[in-house]
DNA sequence: CTATCAGTTGAATATTTATTCAATCATCAA
DNA sequence: TTGATGATTGAATAAATATTCAACTGATAG
């Protein structure tokens, strides 16, 4: 399975130095998928209302919900999700576990997001 | 419509004094709303590799068909996201449409998330 | 004009995924 | 032990979305 002729493409390659150049360059695919599955838990507004509070202070899940005004139970399955992907790290005390971000570059991401929405807001006008 | 006790959460909050500032210190829904709407369009394994190939070289749909072993149709739709979160930019010469990066923010977005998934992975293990 | 090719588009399908609901686990207090 | 509470989990449902397919646009060459 797939051969070099297992060709799903409809087209011919226009500029196929460029190409084979840029395919050089290209990381392993499978890193590819994982930074695209690292990219996916920001992309959603639940987790990105978690992470920023977590940036700001350490919180448990009944904190989180009453933020955000959901369920704990949709709370908790979008903290497994920023669990999985590392980007927050927790601590029990008693029955309470309180979350928070993992480490610096979460918060770097977040800004340079940030930063970019806003700027390009200014620049374009539609 | 979203009054004060048309609560959703089905617990009490734990920290209130710690709540409230974080809630003080939270950015429009809106905006947030935007910043995940941002990061989706890092969350496709497709519009990475384009990401990933447009940051090096200016390539046009056809290159990017025969690159990814997409058809065309599929590339488009995906440039389109892209080209709608100002991602990238185009140039058109004759027929033919050359996508690049639209500026230095996207390639810090990915390779910080590219830093991320390198180092968590060293650091932690499962 | 006509045929061809690069690219775009819209609808349909298939897959992914966020939230809900109910059940469960774990810890603490009575 | 029992009841209460914080938190997690799995299955189900509803909503979002990536790719395919077919049709179409617009530019170029004959």
């Amino acid at each position: 399975m797939n051969k070099k002729n297992d060709v799903v493409c409809d087209c011919d390659v226009i500029h196929s130095e460029i190409v084979n150049e840029v395919r050089l360059e290209m990381p392993q695919e499978e890193k590819l998928y994982d930074l695209a599955d690292f990219f996916k838990v920001f992309g959603d507004s639940t987790r990105i209302k978690l992470m920023w509070a977590l940036d700001k202070k350490e919180l448990c899940v009944c904190d989180l919900a009453v933020l955000l005004n959901m369920t704990k139970s949709a709370i908790s399955h979008q903290l497994r999700s920023l669990r999985e992907a590392r980007l927050v790290k927790f601590r029990k005390v008693g029955k309470v576990v309180y979350y928070s971000l993992a480490d610096d570059h979460v918060k770097q991401i977040l800004e340079k997001g940030y930063e970019h929405i806003n700027e390009s807001r200014g620049n374009n006008n539609d």
